[in-house]
RNA sequence: GGGCCUGUAGCUCAGUUGGCUAGAGCGCACCACUGAUAAUGGUGAGGUCGACAGUUCGAGUCUGUCCAGGCCCA
């Protein structure tokens, strides 16, 4: 060390003199370490019965906004799509609560289904314990697999829950809804008994999407699309009469070639061909009579190109062509069996349709022939179509993917995914296979087992979309889209929500509420000694009473006699004949074996949760939040029943988030999304949900490391901000009611926070969550760390401690933390919670005090100049000045310069030339009449060795050190 | 293949009914300060607004096609 830089020990030291910040506010917030601490500070609250009901008892009386908080599925860990998820929800309730409303949050799980019975009977394969079990009669046995089922849902929930607490949200976590407790069971099947009495409940034979794997029907939402690889085949299906052909392509006796022609239908599931049972085409459609490499085949003109192209026909003629109508009725020969099939449920069917050409307007010229292979028992369309002109609904394959006995031998016991080579090798041995061909496309596979699902007629319950109701005679399908139309009484955040949600319910199906499965609400049908199916509003609410009260294991453990004990047949106008009559007895009733659809359930929550616990006052229910796939999932499937049992939708909201994806913009790969716990590990919540609060969430969010760090970064500026405020509140007791003049800067910055704060109230009501971050960040770094704070940093270190200049800048100070702490509260609930203590100085053992209680800041209601804006102008373009003179002559200190703005405007006159000369970093500010703005290079005047200030009146003093006025006055020299 | 949606600087986002050289913050680079110091202040470099056509005096903004991506469905 050189002498130069030795202090003089002769001179004072004045830094002792200064009044630094200080404070017990940590610039390292050490979340991690510290969240939990304010968790268990929470807890405390409302004696011991935690923040939530800290806030419902502070709340007591206010409007309700009513949120409903859709149920995750119980099992694993929660992962990002959670975390976005679950902060929104947290961030709408806690901000309607510090505006003022009582915003109650019973959080919930779906428990039920097959994700959960699944992994359950996994781990009793491997544990040796499933065989076991197979030796027990068929109740006891699912009674077993329920018992273990209910444990592991049970643990997941605990998981979950205290994930989501770690989160930092806020919801009755002691008291949540899960889809397996008896009272929800209850209220399930209460909607399902009012869904009854408006007679949209009906038991059919019908395709629906079934898992091989699982043995059970599929809900749409059950399913997932992947790409597989199947066999494309075109199949020539020969006429039944040639000449009926040849008739319909109006060809005179002599036009007609001496072979039988055939009718080229296309598929893409050859096993499904044996269940043939009609051609469709368009009536619109030209169709061509061509002849193929020696063939006569009928398809449509439109692909006989493209059709022959991709078989590498070579020899190509059309003969002739007609309209499709032209062909219907037309009769053909199935290339694989000699006769109708006889359905093995139905020995009495009406086969005489079968083998006809017939219509249907969904026939397309996209992809095949123009000629659709129908089969009834295997696809929706072809469901239709076979009930429109008589065909059975004939489904030769078992619940294990094989054919029953009524295929042709060849064919009978084996496996669907077998036979497609092996009826395409037939068809091909028989001349029948025009072209075959394996392509990828993407197929519905079971989202649990990831294999493919099939389409498979069974007895199934469905609600019906159509029927009108018997209340008002309106279907749900009209309800549902009236209700969503544009002035309806639903709204979408985004708007898009809104055709979104109407193009699905233009077009769905019947919903098919039945599973085969053993953990779930089971479905409070009988059957009667006459093999019909008997289930009424009055029957199912019997039921509904029995579970409320035992819970849904009843149905496995009671006769029929004990569940329907309190049903009366004779008062129920539903029943049937011979239950009314007493022909027939409860006892000798048989109880179905299906279960509910989960949707079902979940949809089913705004009456088992909302109604239930509120006695009906939070019906229909403000806001539902969810990623944008619920449209299809649980938005629609909660406003379908609310339709059919209250006549109006269960909610007045809908708000979707779209999904997470990775850094490219790619769907994020489960080992991305299962790296939360190390998230937080490293993070900390409130940095996380900082995070979440920046996100423009209505679309897909990309996530990665990176993202967090920079997070991580403004989180920090945030908490800088607040700590340097914090830290030059030292000893400061706030009074209210002071006001400011509306020249000072105080004045300006605090009405600055009073329209940044409006702003952000009006962006957390309008679930702009995203705006609040950009107006909180910008205002801590722009207006006060950037401009306020840096020009009266010399004041709050120089000015005397009590000075009448700096008391008012801590007032100042004082309001805009504890203001920021609240905007901060929804979100930053740790670290907004820890500033607001610390400006208020609670004791760390005062566990009752939390900026959570608390509300949105009111405003200060300081008027500032309306001159402040042309100055803020005026000192930028000085800046630019002073900046230019620092480069071109070597000013580096900005406290060595000194500014001469001429007053443009006349606005400069009214301010104080010491907050001017703050607010631009220089030691001397000079509002000159006219000219322009120029830098003075104070190099040479002496420096005030106390503030480094040099402002002209700095001179030596008693004490012997060079000192300004006012610091000279400060440390009380002369 | 269909429905809904997205594509503006390295990143996150603004860009009113089409109208001046397309903005902000972060990050980055450089400078200052060393009395907010694992901080703070200042300056600067970054964009053929996914691509291509079209409408228009004028298009990031309107229309069409295409490309890439997401959700849902077939």
């Amino acid at each position: 060390m050189s002498d130069t830089t030795t202090r003089d020990e002769t001179k004072p030291n004045y830094k002792q003199t200064l009044n630094l910040p200080k404070t017990s506010f940590p610039m390292k917030a050490n979340l991690v370490q510290n969240e939990p601490g304010s968790i268990k500070r929470w807890n405390m609250l409302a004696g011991k019965k935690g923040l939530y009901h800290a806030m419902r008892e502070t709340a007591a009386g206010r409007e309700r906004f009513v949120f409903h908080d859709g149920p995750p599925y119980a099992n694993g860990s929660i992962h990002l799509g959670h975390l976005m998820n679950k902060c929104l929800k947290d961030f709408v309730t806690r901000s309607k609560f510090m505006s003022g409303y009582s915003c109650p949050f019973v959080p919930g799980w779906d428990c039920h289904g097959l994700p959960i019975e699944h992994k359950v009977m996994t781990d009793l394969v491997e544990s040796g314990k499933a065989k076991k079990l197979d030796t027990l009669d068929d109740d006891t046995r699912r009674m077993a697999v329920r018992k273990e089922c209910k444990n592991y849902a049970e643990k997941q929930v605990k998981l979950q829950s205290g994930q989501m607490e770690r989160l930092l949200t806020v919801a009755d976590y002691a008291d949540p809804y899960l889809t397996m407790n008896p009272r929800y069971e209850a209220a399930v099947l209460e909607v399902l008994s009012g869904l009854c009495a408006q007679g949209l409940v009906y038991k059919a034979l019908k395709p629906v999407h079934w898992s091989v794997a699982s043995e059970t029907a599929l809900a749409d939402a059950e399913l997932e699309y992947q790409d597989r690889e199947d066999l494309s085949v075109y199949v020539d299906f020969e006429a039944a009469d040639g000449d009926a052909v040849y008739e319909a392509f109006g060809l005179s006796e002599d036009e007609r070639p001496g072979a039988k022609p055939s009718f080229m239908i296309w598929t893409t599931t050859p096993w499904t061909l044996p269940a043939n049972l009609a051609i469709a085409v368009h009536e619109k459609f030209e169709y061509s009579l061509v002849r193929v490499d020696g063939n006569l085949t009928v398809m449509a003109t439109e692909l006989v190109e493209k059709v022959c192209k991709a078989a590498k026909a070579e020899d190509v003629e059309t003969l002739a062509t007609t309209t499709g109508e032209k062909l219907v009725g037309l009769r053909y020969v199935h290339p694989l069996r000699d006769s109708a099939p006889t359905p093995s449920g139905d020995p009495d069917a009406d086969t005489s349709k079968c083998y006809t050409v017939v219509s249907a307007d969904y026939v397309t010229l996209e992809d095949g022939s123009g000629l659709v292979h129908t089969a009834p028992g295997h696809g929706a369309d072809d469901y239709q179509t076979g009930l429109r002109v008589g065909l059975p609904v004939y489904c030769p394959v078992k619940g294990d993917g094989s054919y029953d006995e009524t295929v042709p031998d060849w064919l009978v016991g084996m496996s669907i995914w077998e036979a497609n080579e092996l009826v395409a090798k037939k068809l091909t041995e028989s001349g029948h296979m025009f072209h075959a061909q394996k392509f990828m496309h993407s197929y519905p596979h079971d989202w649990r087992t990831k294999t493919p699902v099939i389409f498979r007629s069974t007895e199934q319950w469905f609600v019906d979309v159509n029927k009108p109701t018997k209340r008002d005679g309106k279907g749900l399908r009209d309800m549902a889209l009236s209700s969503t139309q544009d002035g309806g009484t639903v709204s979408f955040v985004p708007a898009w929500g809104r055709n979104r949600m109407r193009g699905m319910l233009d077009s769905r199906p019947d919903w098919c509420i039945s599973r085969q499965r053993a953990w779930g609400l089971p479905i409070p049908a009988f059957t009667l000694p006459d093999g019909s199916a008997f289930m009424t509003a009055a029957s199912s609410q019997a039921v509904a009473d029995v579970v409320r009260a035992k819970g849904s294991d009843a149905w496995f453990t009671e006769s029929p006699e004990v569940l329907l004990a309190e049903y009366d047949a004779s008062s129920d106008p539903d029943a049937p004949a011979s239950l009314k009559d007493g022909s027939v007895k409860t006892g000798e009733l048989t109880k179905g074996r299906d279960i509910l659809d989960v949707w079902f359930e979940s949809g089913s929550s705004w009456n088992a949760v909302m109604r239930e616990r509120s006695g009906g006052k939070d019906y229909p229910i403000d806001l539902y939040l969810e990623g944008s796939d619920q449209h299809r999932g649980w938005f629609q499937l909660s406003l379908l029943p609310s339709l059919g049992v209250m006549g109006k939708p269960a909610f007045r909201t809908l708000l979707t988030h779209g999904f997470m994806v990775d850094k490219e913009g790619k769907k994020l790969s489960k080992s991305k999304g299962a790296a939360l716990k190390d998230l937080f590990d490293r993070y900390g919540a409130d940095v996380l949900r900082w995070w979440v609060c920046s996100l423009a969430y209505e679309n897909d969010v990309k996530v990665d490391e990176e993202f967090f760090k920079l997070a991580g970064e403004s989180y920090r500026k945030v908490r800088n901000t607040l700590r340097f405020m914090l830290s030059n509140l030292d000893g400061y007791a706030h009074e209210e009611g002071a006001s400011f003049d509306p020249n000072s800067l105080e004045a300006w910055v605090l009405s600055e926070f009073d329209v940044m704060a409006a702003k952000a109230v009006k962006a957390y009501n309008a679930y702009a969550f995203h705006e609040v971050h950009k107006l909180v960040y910008n205002f801590c770094n722009t207006t006060l760390s950037g401009e306020y704070l840096s020009a009266v940093k010399d004041r709050l270190y120089c000015d005397a401690p009590d000075s009448a200049r700096r008391v008012r800048t801590q007032r100042a100070l004082f309001l805009l933390t504890d203001g920021l702490s609240k905007l901060l509260a929804p979100v930053m609930c740790h670290t907004s919670d820890e500033a607001y203590r610390a400006l208020h100085s609670i004791d760390p053992k005062d566990t009752d005090a939390s900026v959570h209680l608390t509300g949105f800041p009111a405003p200060t209601g300081v008027q500032a100049s309306p001159g402040w804006s042309r100055v803020h102008k005026i000192l930028d373009e000085a800046g630019k000045v002073l900046e230019q003179a620092r480069a071109n002559r070597g000013i580096d200190n900005p406290l060595d310069a000194g500014l001469s703005v001429p007053d443009d405007g006349g606005v400069l006159a009214a301010c104080n030339a010491e907050d001017l000369a703050d607010l631009c970093g220089v030691s001397r500010f000079v509002v000159t009449d006219s000219g322009e703005i120029t830098v003075q290079d104070l190099s040479d005047e002496p420096r005030c060795e106390r503030s480094w200030k040099r402002d002209g009146t700095v001179k030596t003093r008693s004490d012997g050190g060079m000192l300004s006025d006012r610091d000279a006055k400060a440390v009380g020299v002369e």
